[in-house]
DNA sequence: AAGCGTTTCAAATTCTTGTTTGAAACGGAA
DNA sequence: TTCCGTTTCAAACAAGAATTTGAAACGCTT
């Protein structure tokens, strides 16, 4: 039996059973996964899941902690230097490149989403370490464009209608493109769509300043 | 063994088996559903389900034409006769009225977020009997706000993104009232939200507006 | 090569869950 | 009351899934 912390080495099997891991719990979420599934592609057997992980429970832990660890941190040059229109225009983007629509598939992200549907345990923590600091520096960028004058209420509503848009595509991607197919797709469908959101955020903000 | 049609006659045990269903299915979604749970919840025998509707799936079936006809109509005053700023304003209403925060808890709109997430057969007429229609109306009363010139893509991009922040609440409303605690309750929480989403868009669209 | 801790494996086990079954209860018609 | 179709019920059943187990395979040290 294994004692030291398993996200710490390099154990071959280990590290397919969490990437598998990553891929079936994305998909389906915690209670749907099937961990047969998961040591079948991984190569590694049925019990290996139990030996290093204690269980199917001790599995998702360990991949959600290794999924958190993957999320390419915010790029310091956001801060400041910059008009707080591209700030947005920047966050909007690390938001869709970081959790949705990023090169390679966003597990953290599904997971999130799932985890919304059907909670288990560790609803809080993803709360709390990807959804409301992502919210909380929308929310200081929003208040910088707006300038004095707009409440406090419409400001997180602000920041809620940004993210709303974001999370579209992470909750409901198949659907939106079976209603309007090759919207969200192609090489820099990212950008395009941050840039999308962005423009038409601006719009909602400027209007909020106005009738403040 | 009953033949006939289920949903059109009044037997009291059926019913019952139906309301319970429809929110089990809209708490845990069709896979984690028990039917266990729903036949205690209906003061019912579990093998009632199977009786009745011919096992876990037909039980879904008949919930899901249930609560489809329970769904109330768009009012046609909506139609004609309102400066199309206002239609708007009554659409996004409409939408959150009907499936994610009317009085009483919208079971078809928390079914349709389970299925966006782990699809079953049923995910396609979901998709077109309510997110289809409703966006079509969305992006018909934007068109007309926008006037000419701004551009097909940037029109559904706009629905779309007025359709984003109203699902933010059928999605993840349990997380944003974690986040923010007390934006979305009291009596009236519904027709804020709907002028807030409403006017942030406003503003949206106008800036298309000025871009063309 | 022998010994020993670690890892892999297939099979057994236990638990959960949907389905089936056969009998009992019910209720109206003859 | 008796008969018969319908409905209810508890218990059995079957399938799927997670967990446990005991032995075999492996790899390293002596």
């Amino acid at each position: 039996m294994l004692t030291r912390d398993i996200t710490e080495d390099g154990n071959e099997t280990t590290r397919r059973l969490i990437s598998a891991a990553s891929e079936e719990f994305a998909l389906h979420g915690f209670a749907s996964a099937r961990i047969r599934h998961i040591a079948e592609a991984a190569h590694a057997n049925l019990a290996a899941v139990n030996y290093y992980f204690g269980g199917k429970e001790g599995l998702y832990r360990a991949t959600l902690r290794f999924l958190s660890r993957q999320v390419p941190a915010e790029p310091s040059r956001n801060r400041r230097g910059h008009a707080p229109e591209d700030r947005l225009r920047r966050q909007v983007y690390g938001i869709l490149q970081r959790y949705i629509c990023g090169e390679r598939p966003s597990h953290l992200g599904r997971i999130l989403a799932h985890e919304s549907m059907n909670p288990t345990f560790h609803i809080d923590s993803l709360i709390e370490d990807m959804m409301r600091p992502e919210l909380e520096r929308l929310r200081a960028i929003l208040t910088e464009i707006a300038g004095v004058g707009v409440r406090e209420a419409e400001l997180t509503h602000a920041a809620l209608a940004v993210m709303g848009q974001c999370l579209l595509f992470l909750f409901a991607r198949p659907t939106v493109q079976q209603i309007y197919p090759g919207l969200a797709d192609g090489p820099d469908a990212c950008r395009r769509l941050a840039r999308q959101i962005a423009d038409f955020s601006l719009g909602g903000i400027a209007r909020l300043k106005k009738c403040a």
